[in-house]
DNA sequence: CTTGCAAATTGGAATCATTCCAACTCATTC
DNA sequence: GAATGAGTTGGAATGATTCCAATTTGCAAG
């Protein structure tokens, strides 16, 4: 079950969604707190799932347009994996996904200025990037079950 | 139209199927030589419509089978941005991709061996990464028209 | 209070890339 | 020249996402 959104959370939510016009609402309360609640990169048909316990009525449309919503105010990311369904994260600060094969479980990887510096320094005269993505594939020795929990 | 293939693409097609146990056919010789041809990361649509203009017979289940094909045998790689169609690069260096989001085509970007060092020594002890995939998103002044060709 | 709006929500239909599948082709081998 | 098996084909099926028309909601104005 989802706990309600802390005073600081309810207010962010509040002031991102009025810089770009738009009101908080009790679907958007949910499902942000669901993404809060537990930071382990969930699909849509997850943040569905999860939300629905504290709001059974809540329709799938709904979710993808909070979700949409959320990254339009750059309260959330979106994370794409391949083709796999989009997931979604609402860890702001610069960092870097790790997709384990073996489990599918997603992690997010510290990513260090200079880092960040060195790789738009590649980039030829002439090319301005807004984003840079990256994405690591592989294995890790996780001992925790399916969770990178908050 | 499609020219052949050169005697060496040709045999790196014929060594790199064989090595896992699969021929060269007519409609792999043909999508292979498509690829080659104009390397502008075009989607699978884009490759079937560039390969019918020398088989019209071909098939986008079969366009799909030989991607797929030389994906598994090192011969191309998959390239995705967001939840677009997966487009296909042939580029084998290493080396990452820049979309412009004005005219959706997609650029190569280097990427030096530091670089990518770098980057494997931020992941956290336990996690072995196979692959690593930078995508940068922005805006380039392009002067020439939709193309990175050969 | 009502009335009227505009924004948000809803359920279901539509879309689109991709995958699946069963039938067919073709080159080889016995 | 029949059997085998990989490869190809067209169409159906799938699955995530988007679209849409009909409601509902939250407010603001009367």
């Amino acid at each position: 079950m989802i706990q309600k959104l802390t005073e600081h959370d309810r207010e962010n939510l509040q002031e991102s969604l009025a810089t770009s016009g738009q009101k908080v609402t009790p679907q958007r309360e949910i499902v942000f707190a669901v993404l809060l609640a537990k930071r382990d990169h969930p699909t849509v048909e997850d943040v569905f799932q999860r939300a629905r316990e504290s709001m059974p009525g809540l329709s799938l449309a709904t979710v993808y347009n909070c979700l949409e919503t959320f990254v339009g105010c750059g309260l959330v990311r979106q994370v794409n994996h391949e083709r796999e369904s989009t997931r979604y994260c609402p860890n702001l600060a610069p960092h870097a996904h790790f997709r384990d094969e073996a489990t599918g479980n997603v992690h997010d990887i510290e990513l260090p200025p200079e880092i960040i510096q060195s790789l738009r320094s590649i980039l030829p005269a002439g090319f301005n990037s807004e984003t840079i993505e990256i994405s690591f594939r592989g294995r890790s020795q996780e001992t925790a079950p399916r969770s990178t929990s908050n």
